[in-house]
RNA sequence: UGUCCUGUGGUGUAAUGGUAGCACAACAGAUUUUGGUUCUGUUUGUCUAGGUUCGAAUCCUGGCGGGACAA
């Protein structure tokens, strides 16, 4: 039962307008709270302050559901957390996912914060996820479930929510579909009824990564080289009965040298790239495109493969450490020696895979039924039961 | 230095006398609360100077550039 004043987070769009509508129809007493996550402007596309527009449209949706607004400056947190964490996984050639890290560092914790510090009970947001409370022995659990839109679901990017943070978590649209969303707003006059969707990094907008990234990490002149179809390092299956080993090689990314390929072209820094890539590379001449099969930042260079059926292109498993593990579901946690079949997967709309979880003492491995495309180590594995979430981790 | 071959958009190629096409790249738009992917669209070219021809990327000559062989 919801008791107490619930905070929501206005964005200034009409998701967490909605959100808002719905609660304040539901006669509960609230606040709606605005962040800036981002000041800056350097990297970012469409030129000055993106909040600017944004606070505006939530501080008119507030004044319209009659609602106390307030505006709250998390920039250093979001510096500190996010974006530093940012350029620290792109310098090692990782591939971060920092709306992932905003929702479990600043929405759900920093923000969560300052709601509590107004009196708030609950956080309310604009998300496409639901939340349901179960008993499991007794104790309130928390499921965390797919949004019924199947264009929108973002639970994806809630993955490495905790309990403690779901318990007060509030998700009013989840059982919407979009169009449901946007005709509320239309038919009750929310001044965000008919703008756009935000796009790019939450709160900072649309950037060009490469300009964005070069304020830390600086530009570095190398080579990139095409790796044939036919270089032998590649593996889907392995004969064997070992499963251990057979996971661990399956998993583990495939490494090159220059010697396997040749060189086609220049880079500028290969920690500017990302498996899978294919757009910027500016190599041309090729029969099919040249997409990003390997990066190297010790020695500077970037690997590719041509066309999207290459082999290096796709990995039947991944790795997690045993500390990168999150269990949404702690009581579902698997231990050493488990193993189990869950729908997986490794980027936000991809459609869940088939897969087995294997919980081994360094940590877990995940066993697609089918080879997948372009996994890039330091984005999010996320494993569902049906359309519950219950888990996450960082690819190894 | 001599002989032979070759020179098409940013790159790789197609068109051997009749409107210069394709792929990749690049750019733009769409999709997308990460990166990336995907979709749609757009731009750009016959090395140069002459000649033959109704008409030249295509044939001829010179120049320039590249490659191979020769010494």
């Amino acid at each position: 039962m919801i008791k107490g004043k619930i905070a929501v987070g206005l964005s200034g769009g009409v998701d967490s307008s909605v959100a808002a509508w719905l609660l304040k129809q539901q006669g509960h007493d609230l606040l709606g709270l605005f962040m800036i996550n981002w000041r800056e402007t350097q990297g970012t596309l469409s030129g000055d302050c993106p909040w600017e527009d944004d606070v505006i449209f939530a501080r008119l949706v507030a004044r319209k559901l009659d609602i106390p607004f307030e505006v709250v400056d998390l920039s250093d947190s979001y510096r500190g957390r996010v974006v530093d964490y940012m350029f620290e996984e792109y310098r090692c050639g990782r591939t971060p996912n920092p709306d992932v890290l905003c929702n479990r560092e600043i929405k759900f914790d920093m923000f969560a914060q300052a709601a509590f510090e107004r009196g708030a009970q609950y956080v309310a947001t604009g998300h496409y996820c639901r939340k349901e409370t179960i008993h499991v022995d007794g104790v309130e659990v928390y499921r965390l479930l797919a949004g019924v839109d199947p264009g929108k679901d973002q639970s994806y990017f809630l993955c490495q929510l905790s309990q403690q943070q779901l318990a007060t978590a509030l998700f009013p649209i989840g059982h919407l579909l979009k169009s449901e969303v946007r005709s509320i707003a239309e038919e009750n006059g929310l001044a965000t009824a008919r703008r756009k969707d935000s796009q790019g990094i939450c709160f900072v907008g649309k950037v060009d990564l490469p300009i964005f990234l070069q304020q830390k990490l600086e530009a570095k002149d190398g080579v990139i080289v095409e790796i044939p179809a036919g270089f032998d390092g590649f593996h889907y299956t392995i004969p064997g009965n070992d499963l251990h080993e057979k996971l661990k090689t399956l998993s583990t990314p495939y490494t090159y040298q220059l010697s396997d390929g040749k060189i086609v072209g220049k880079h500028h820094g290969a920690h500017f790239f990302t498996i899978g890539q294919r757009k910027g590379l500016n190599v041309g001449g090729m029969v099919e495109p040249l997409f990003v099969i390997g990066i190297d930042v010790e020695n500077n260079v970037v690997y590719t493969g041509q066309g999207d059926q290459h082999p290096g292109l796709y990995h039947s498993a991944l790795f997690i450490s045993a500390k990168g593990i999150h269990w949404v579901r702690t009581d579902l946690e698997m231990h050493p020696g488990d193993e189990r079949r869950q729908l997986v997967r490794v980027r936000y709309r991809q459609p869940l895979q088939e897969a087995t979880l294997y919980r081994m003492p360094e940590g877990l491995y995940i066993l697609f039924d089918l080879p997948q495309r372009s996994i890039a180590p330091g984005q999010f594995a996320v494993w569902y039961d049906g359309e519950e979430l219950v888990g996450s981790g960082v690819i190894g």
